[in-house]
DNA sequence: ATAATTAGTGAGCACATGCTCACTATATAA
DNA sequence: TTATATAGTGAGCATGTGCTCACTAATTAT
């Protein structure tokens, strides 16, 4: 007996499952054929959800994408924290995020976004964007309550503090994830912060 | 006339051409056709030079790593330089090594050097570690000097500088390039090393 | 000049991969 | 129960890609 899903619920599975398949042998090996038996379809069956092949990278952009929103949602809801806390919060997010999805790094780098797919290019551009934006922010706060150091330039500790989580996450790829990457970003991060408080 | 040159002159050729190629299309798009094209051979003519596609990029590996090395000792020669100033020349060079070969950070990532090639991973893995290594004993002086906080631990001192650098590249390769990766580096360093420095 | 060496070519094989299309089987609505 | 919509299949096509092999032509040594 063949089994029959609805159409979205076997979305939400190859989206899934392409994450997990990127994972385990890099998201340029994820063929259709592969990703198709990973969910228990046929190939062309595949083809039914998504008409091209980028259309299900797409929808993974928008997967992760929707997951970066949910937890920064959940962080800005807190208005009480310090925003020296509101920045932990942020980059322990971020790197729980990679940990959770260990393709994302090797994704930036994927031919299929470096190369072919343009528009999945700038959806992440996009996500990374705003990322910065909220690191800025965090910054400015800690300047105005004293926290941090007035002198120093937002845009750039933010900059700074985005390659806290990129450069660990690339540390991390090369590694074989052979470290915990959230304990050691906690670890560089608390590090970091001591050069930015105020003396 | 069939143009010949000697093998070691082709397999430099090959070398630089599928470091360039890699760059514009992305690591995975160079096929062993394109890579002979560029070098003005046909495509059986590559194998006479590499037997099997992986000695290609472990070539650019051995290239890539020439090129460190000589960068470094260039820098270790100055004997007469600050620890700081020894520094900021490690992570200048690399940033100039990374301009002129863009493909790096994407070759981290490809699907050649992290999923099929072993030899490949290990190669880059122990460039990265020599990196670090030779950016902690700068600290080390640093504080044994007194330009250093002396509660600093130079290991992850170190790795918050591996992160500025392989940050930047990620940040610099999803911009597109649209900046200058040394001048940014350069002030990013300006900021990091003023949070380091004995108060 | 001749022989030996070796860089390079043309034709082609085997396999992988994205995608199509006519058709089938299952769920949902009438 | 019948009709309609739609998830899923089998067969197969076009193209791309790594690699082989018998053969050719340029260089080097004798």
């Amino acid at each position: 007996m063949r089994i029959r899903k609805s159409a979205d619920e076997r979305k939400a599975e190859v989206v899934t499952a392409a994450l997990k398949l990127a994972d385990q042998i890099g998201p340029d090996r994820v063929t259709t054929d592969t990703l198709a038996g990973a969910v228990g379809l046929t190939q062309p069956g595949l083809f039914r959800h998504f008409p091209k092949k980028q259309d299900i990278w797409e929808s993974v952009a928008g997967h992760i994408g929707q997951q970066m929103q949910k937890r920064w949602a959940a962080i800005e809801r807190r208005r009480d924290d310090a925003p020296e806390e509101t920045l932990r919060r942020l980059i322990a997010g971020q790197l729980r995020l990679i940990q959770t999805f260990p393709a994302i790094p090797s994704l930036l780098f994927s031919r299929e976004l470096m190369v072919e797919n343009v528009r999945l290019r700038k959806i992440f551009g996009k996500l990374l964007e705003q990322f910065h934006q909220r690191m800025k922010q965090c910054v400015i706060d800690a300047q105005q309550t004293g926290h941090f150091r007035a002198d120093l330039v937002p845009d750039d500790v933010a900059y700074l503090l985005i390659a806290l989580v990129q450069g660990l996450a690339v540390r991390w790829s090369v590694n074989e994830r052979r470290f915990n990457i959230v304990k050691e970003g906690e670890r560089l991060l608390a590090l970091q912060l001591q050069g930015l408080r105020q003396p």
